[in-house]
DNA sequence: TAGTGGTCTAGACCACGGC
DNA sequence: CCGTGGTCTAGACCACTAG
């Protein structure tokens, strides 16, 4: 065996890179690849599905395989555990509970996990340190009824960020990321004038059914979120 | 044939939703899941392989496939076509060209570029409408060693976004999201106050070797970046 | 060194969807 | 209709790596 997907992978980006196969140019078939190339179809299939999945391919049945107009449209994002990003600078981690108390969600927060007014939730607010400096400053409600466990637990060694992370099995949810002015609140604790302007996530997760936890994080002043094509 | 990976796919996650297969824990191996399943070893092995490449599952070569500690850590970003963005709203989309000129880059863009105090590119500011709204304002730098053909473009009809698109074969970049105040430029193109938190967006692009383009692109007020888990 | 995932093959059937 | 990609199978060899 010679030829693996990753070669047919590489020989197809060099085409669609020197124009050999130009944008929304038709590409041979399957069939006729693995013939060219001397190889079976199903490693052809392999290697123009990894190309369509990051989107420098389009595929139809019938219609065969197009070069996209706009090549290279998908990127994969890592969803930042926050411990994690920290460690991997190789600074320290440290987090500090701000506040707890059992509080309704506004409106806007509560429809956006479709809960209904009687919904019993808690708010956590978080503050997170690397290397002593702030880094995140997290709002947090909690939905009791879909995070069983969480009224009971301290949050003092654990943070709400990871044990909901461990302990709920999640599987699916909404993450938006926006620019944010500092109210007060934000600027004492990130300790920034109040009106910088902070990145901002804002976070909603279900665990298949039932809301869990709606969150928004202010980020330190100058935070990035990257992007690696 | 009764068993497609995608069930086999749902059947997982189901297990790990249910934490019949716990955060952490030893699944079994292909060959045992096959033949629990009632189908080809390659079967089992295009559905956990779809797990692993979303973050639920961990492999590595005889220590086996463990769940995930953090599952779910991965998300498919579409990089937005500001064009295709606006009229999937189905809103209008237009843009102006609001300056050309030739410029050399500031140091620290340049140097992200990797570029040298002689290499000679054009600043281009663009500002995108969305229904005759300001949508977008784009302050780019075209290295034109790097992009060639666009020296002798009109931008009129195409903006500088689209023409480099579907003329530059490029491989890789970065693309970063951050916060950032408006400058007197953006509050007056985008027609908000100074100071106003502003999403914007960061982007250098590469040819594969060869530098093309560093863009800064802020957002109108409220914009938001959402990724779908 | 032995077990596990990674991959290729050759052949087959099928679903979709241009024409 | 019928070509194209989507997928399954059964078997095989290999690369990596934990123990």
């Amino acid at each position: 065996m010679a030829i693996t997907w990753q070669d047919i992978h590489k020989e197809a980006l060099e085409r669609i890179h020197s124009r050999d196969w130009a944008p929304g140019a038709l590409i041979p078939n399957e069939a006729d690849l693995a013939a060219e190339l001397g190889c079976s179809r199903a490693t052809v299939n392999r290697a123009l599905r990894a190309l369509a999945e990051d989107g420098w391919l389009e595929r139809r049945r019938k219609a065969g395989t197009r070069v996209a107009m706009a090549p290279q449209r998908r990127a994969r994002l890592a969803i930042p555990i926050l411990r994690e990003a920290v460690e991997a600078r190789g600074q320290s981690f440290a987090h500090s509970l701000l506040s707890r108390e059992t509080e309704a969600m506004p409106p806007l927060e509560r429809a956006l996990l479709g809960l209904s007014a009687e919904a019993v939730t808690q708010r956590v607010r978080t503050l997170f340190l690397a290397d002593g400096q702030p880094y995140a400053l997290e709002d947090r409600w909690v939905h009791l009824d879909g995070a069983p466990g969480f009224a009971a637990q301290e949050l003092k060694e654990v943070c709400a960020n990871e044990w909901l992370v461990q302990h709920t099995p999640f599987a699916r949810g909404t993450m938006d990321y926006l620019a944010s002015p500092a109210g007060p609140f934000e600027a004492r604790h990130l300790g920034c004038p109040e009106g910088t302007a902070l990145l901002a996530m804002e976070r909603a997760t279900f665990s298949p059914d039932t809301a869990v936890t709606f969150v928004r994080t202010h980020f330190a002043p100058g935070h990035r979120v990257r992007l690696e094509l």
